[in-house]
DNA sequence: TAGATTGTTAATCGATTAACAATC
DNA sequence: TAGATTGTTAATCGATTAACAATC
C-alpha cells in the first residue's frame, strides 16, 4: 500500500494553529490543549488533535502540548522554519501596503525586491526597496533564486505578470488580484481577494 | 423531513463561479457550460452543476448557461443584487489601500466610512473620506445601519474594535490582522491574513 | 436528426466526530 | 491515586464523482 499523502485541507489549518499558538505565547503561556486551542479557532478538539496525529505525536497525555515544542514543529512542517525571500510585482497602493508590511516577521517570510512597470514608479523608494522595471522580472527573480511571489497588479495584467513569474521558478504565488490564475502544475496560487471574501458572508445576513 | 441548509463550502464557490463569470462577459462572452467555468476555476463540471442545483435550474441542456442570466442569479443568492455600504476601521497602510480600492465596483460593496483611532489621522482625507475617530464607531455604524465592516488595525486591537463593530450592529467583518476573532452567532468573519496564504503554499515547496 | 449539455441519482470517496484505552 | 488529555479506532456524516435519462 503506497503512502497516503496528507489532504490539503489538514495542510491548510496549521497556519491558523500556528498563529493561535504564536498568539499564546505571546501571551506567556506553556501549554494548551486541544480543547483549548481548538475553542481559539473554532475546531472541534478531536480534530485538532487528529490533524496533529498525521504528523507525529506533539503532545502529553493529562498536560497537553508545550506550546513552543508545538510551534517549532508546526514551522518545520510548514517549511517557515527558514525565512522566504518574496517578490511583491504592483506599487498600486496594495502593493505599497505589502512592500512595508511588517507583519511577516517571524511568520517565514521577507519582502526582498518589488516591481512595477510604470515610468513614474520605477526607481521610486517603497518602504526599503528601490521598485524595479517589470521587465527585469524574469532575470533578477531567477537569479536571486526566490520561489514565491506577491501579485498586485491590476487583473488585466495578472496572468501575464504570472507567467513571468513562473518562467523565472516562482513555486507559489498569493493573488491580490480578483481574477483567477492558470499556472502550471507544480506551481501553487492562493487567493487574496476582498470581495470574495464579503460575498462569501453577505449570503447568510 | 426538515429543509437542508446549503453546505458552507458550496456557497464558499459562489463567489468564485461569479467572478469568473464576470470576467467571461467583460469578454463579450453569452454563454458557458459547466465545462469550461470549471476549468476556468478549477473545479469539475460534475461540482459546477451540482452547486448549482442547490438553488434552481439555471441552465439549458445542449447549450449550457446565459452568462447574463446566471450571473444574476448568483448576485441574487449572494445578495450583492444591491450595494452594501462598509465601514473600514484602520487607516493604515492597509486600511488606507482598501479605501482608495476601486475593486469593489459591480461586486456589491462601496466603502462609506473609515475609521481611525490616532489624531493626526483623524480628519484627514483619505480616498473620498474624511477619517473619523474610532470612538464614533458604534454611534456613527449603527446610524447608517451598516451591516458590513473591514478590520485593519494591528492585531493587538482587532477584538476591541470588533466588539464595537459588532456592537454596532455589524454582522460580516472582512479580518486583515492575523488573529483570530471572537464574535457572538449571527456574526460572520473572514480572514484576509497574507502570511496565513503564504504558509499555505510553503508546505508544498 | 445528431451532438451537446443539463440536472439528478447512486456510488464512491474523504473528512469529521465520538469514544476510549493508554498514560502523564 | 484521581483527573486530565492524548493518539487512535470505528462509526458517522458529508462531499465529490460518475453515469445517464432528459432534452435543447
Amino acid at each position: 500500500m503506497t503512502h497516503r499523502e496528507t489532504p490539503d485541507i489538514i495542510v491548510s489549518r496549521l497556519p491558523v494553529y500556528l498563529r493561535a499558538l504564536s498568539h499564546m505565547q505571546a501571551q506567556g503561556k506553556q501549554t494548551t490543549s486541544s480543547q483549548e486551542l481548538g475553542q481559539q479557532v473554532g475546531i472541534s478538539a478531536a480534530q485538532i488533535r487528529k490533524d496533529l496525529s498525521q504528523f507525529g505525536e506533539f503532545g502529553k497525555q493529562g498536560t497537553g502540548y508545550d506550546i513552543g515544542f508545538l510551534t517549532g514543529k508546526l514551522r518545520e512542517i510548514l517549511k517557515v522554519d527558514r525565512v522566504w525571500d518574496v517578490a511583491v510585482v504592483g506599487m498600486g497602493d496594495m502593493g505599497h501596503a505589502i512592500a512595508r508590511y511588517q507583519g511577516f516577521t517571524d511568520r517565514g517570510f521577507r519582502v526582498s525586491m518589488v516591481f512595477d512597470s510604470e515610468k513614474t514608479k520605477i526607481g521610486e523608494k517603497i518602504g526599503n526597496f528601490i521598485v524595479q522595471d517589470s521587465r527585469e522580472i524574469v532575470n533578477a527573480v531567477r537569479k536571486a533564486g526566490i520561489k514565491v511571489a506577491m501579485l498586485c497588479v491590476p487583473a488585466p495584467f495578472a496572468q501575464q505578470v504570472a507567467n513571468q513569474l513562473v518562467e523565472a521558478g516562482v513555486r507559489a504565488i498569493l493573488n491580490y488580484a480578483p481574477i483567477n490564475l492558470s499556472v502550471p502544475n507544480g506551481v501553487w496560487v492562493q487567493y487574496l481577494d476582498p470581495s470574495v471574501g464579503l460575498q462569501r458572508m453577505t449570503y447568510y445576513l
